[in-house]
DNA sequence: ATATATTGTTCATACTATGAATAAAAATCA
DNA sequence: TGATTTTTATTCATAGTATGAACAATATAT
């Protein structure tokens, strides 16, 4: 009656397993193929995107700050900012207080524009809650952030 | 007493469509740090990894039948094809029964490796699963299958 | 005044990916 | 059978994402 408890059990959490890896790859492939739907809607690189977006209740952003906040090289900040510059859609002026710093900020087409990716990404997150019932959401969201915060402590582990 | 009915509703909405929206984000960038990690173990680019996981289960495979998968063009694959064969964790011979064709197999190398990352991706997942109680576990496999066919719905509209 | 630290740029490099043009072989059909 | 079309894979030009070293200009600390 016992024989296989131990079994029965590791086999459960192998097939929860293979079923959340698939899961989350499916999640994560959804995501990309909406970051490409945006892009080409917008008329974007996504990376350009991602840059406006963070000027969302930020008036002004150093080369440091956008660095720091996408994750990725000043570098690459100052290339992504060449580029949005070149469609008016960012512009910088020196900073008064240091010579060595620029002050960026989103043009009145900048601002416009990020309005209306803002809009649309917010859109389509709440239409995803829109699918479910009311009291799937609340649960969707707990269990959401259950997984979050695992998967945080996993990779603080591998890190 | 029913005056704030609608309104409250909306900011219980307005406020879960946040919340969504930064968690599958962070989530996402758990992934992509995970990719980034197993890169670097592995000494492997990620796109060469996900090539070689194709083959768990298929023996051999051409190169449509891998641009069918990883969702590439063909031009993609015989560049990735490429450099695991120099490598040496990729070999390919031409199918006898059609001379267009290459039949693309891991070397035992890549078998090896191939197993490493699978046995390791497996591995994460699962201890994803046990940092949740048993009760836990399962509905936060049924809410993220919840989530999953939700975006799912709301990717169908968007294209 | 000098040494050190910070800010941002340029450049070489690498990875991910597409699509047009092409070559070779197979399948179709006339 | 011979000509046409389709399929398979490659090469090449191009574009996007990103890093890090080297550098110049400026600010801060000693």
């Amino acid at each position: 009656m016992n024989k296989n408890h131990g079994k029965t059990k590791n086999e459960l959490l192998d097939y929860q397993t293979e079923r959340i890896k698939l899961l989350i790859a499916e999640m994560v492939e959804c995501c990309e193929d909406r970051k490409f739907y945006e892009s080409r809607k917008f008329d974007l690189p996504y990376a350009e995107i991602k840059c406006l977006m963070l000027f969302n209740g930020e008036h002004y952003l150093t080369v440091k700050d956008m660095a720091q906040k996408l994750d990725v090289a000043k570098s690459r900040v100052t290339k992504l900012v060449k580029n949005l510059m070149n469609k008016e859609l960012l512009q910088q002026i020196n900073d008064p207080m240091d010579a060595r710093v620029r002050l960026i900020s989103l043009t009145s087409n900048g601002s416009e524009l990020a309005r209306e990716i803002d809009t649309f990404q917010t859109d389509i997150h709440q239409q995803l809650l829109l699918k479910m019932e009311p009291t799937e959401r609340k649960n969707a969201l707990v269990y959401l952030e259950t997984l979050r915060s695992a998967m945080e402590e996993v990779k603080e582990k591998l890190v």
